[in-house]
DNA sequence: ATCGTTTATCGGCAATATACGATAAATAAA
DNA sequence: TTTATTTATCGTATATTGCCGATAAACGAT
C-alpha cells in the first residue's frame, strides 16, 4: 500500500512545528480574527463576523484552523462560544518564530 | 458577474502582508529550504533536493512559492542557479511578526 | 555541433483550502 | 412548549496547493 505522503513526514519536527505557526497566520481572516479576539479579551463568532468580509460558516473554519494550532481556546457560554488567545502558545509561536529569523539572520551573509 | 473573492480582498494591507509571511512559512518543506540557505550561505536547488525528500520540480515550486513571498533571491548563475536569503526581507518579516506578536501578547489578558 | 548537467516549467492528478447556504444543535426567552 | 438566537457542521462547488515525471531551456565541456 503506498504511503500516504503527508505535509509533515520527513522533516524534523521544530521545523513541522514552526510550520505549524505558519499555516495559522497563512490567510488574512485568521490574522484579523487573531487581532480582533486580543482587542476584545473575549469575543463570540457573531462578533468577529460583523468585522470581516466573510460567511458566518467561513469564519468558524478559520476559528477551527487557529484552534487546531492552538493559538486559540473556545469554550461554550450559553448559546455562544467564547473564544480567547491562548497567551502561552502565542508565546510559544514567538519563540519559534524568532528562534527561525534568528538563525536565518545570523547565517545569511549572501556571496552572491 | 460575480466578483471573484481572492484571499485577500476586505483586509487591511498589513494583515495582508503578515498572512503572506505566514504563508511562506506554512510548509515545512519551506521552512527547511530557507534553513538549508542560511547554512550554506550560497546554495543552489539540487543540492537543497539532496536533503529533502522531495522531487527536484518539487523543490523548485517551493523555491517560487519563497521567491514571491521576497524571502529568497535566485540568480542565474550559469547552468545553476544561486539561491541567497534576502536578510532584509527576512528582517521585514520578523518586524512584522514580533509586531503581531506583541500586539497579542499586550491584550490578551482572557478572562474566560 | 553534440553531449552532459542543472534548473524551470508543463501537464496531470490528488489532496487541501476556501467559501457559501442550509441545517442541526444548544440554549435563552417568551 | 414554542420561538428566537447563536454557533458548529454538513454538503457542495471552486480554487489552490502539492507532488511527480517528463520535457524544455540554458550553458559548459568536448
Amino acid at each position: 500500500m503506498g504511503v500516504t505522503r503527508t505535509r509533515k513526514t520527513g522533516f524534523a519536527t521544530e521545523v513541522v512545528r514552526t510550520a505549524g505557526w505558519g499555516r495559522a497566520l497563512a490567510h488574512p481572516a485568521r490574522v484579523a480574527i487573531l487581532i480582533l479576539l486580543a482587542e476584545r479579551r473575549t469575543c463570540v463568532c457573531g462578533e468577529i463576523v460583523d468585522d470581516l468580509p466573510l460567511a458566518q460558516s467561513t469564519v468558524s473554519q478559520h476559528l477551527r484552523v487557529l484552534r487546531e494550532e492552538g493559538l486559540v481556546r473556545g469554550e461554550v457560554d450559553g448559546t455562544r462560544s467564547c473564544y480567547c488567545i491562548d497567551a502561552d502558545r502565542v508565546r510559544a509561536m514567538m519563540t519559534d518564530l524568532n528562534r527561525l529569523g534568528a538563525s536565518l539572520e545570523r547565517k545569511a551573509a549572501c556571496g552572491c
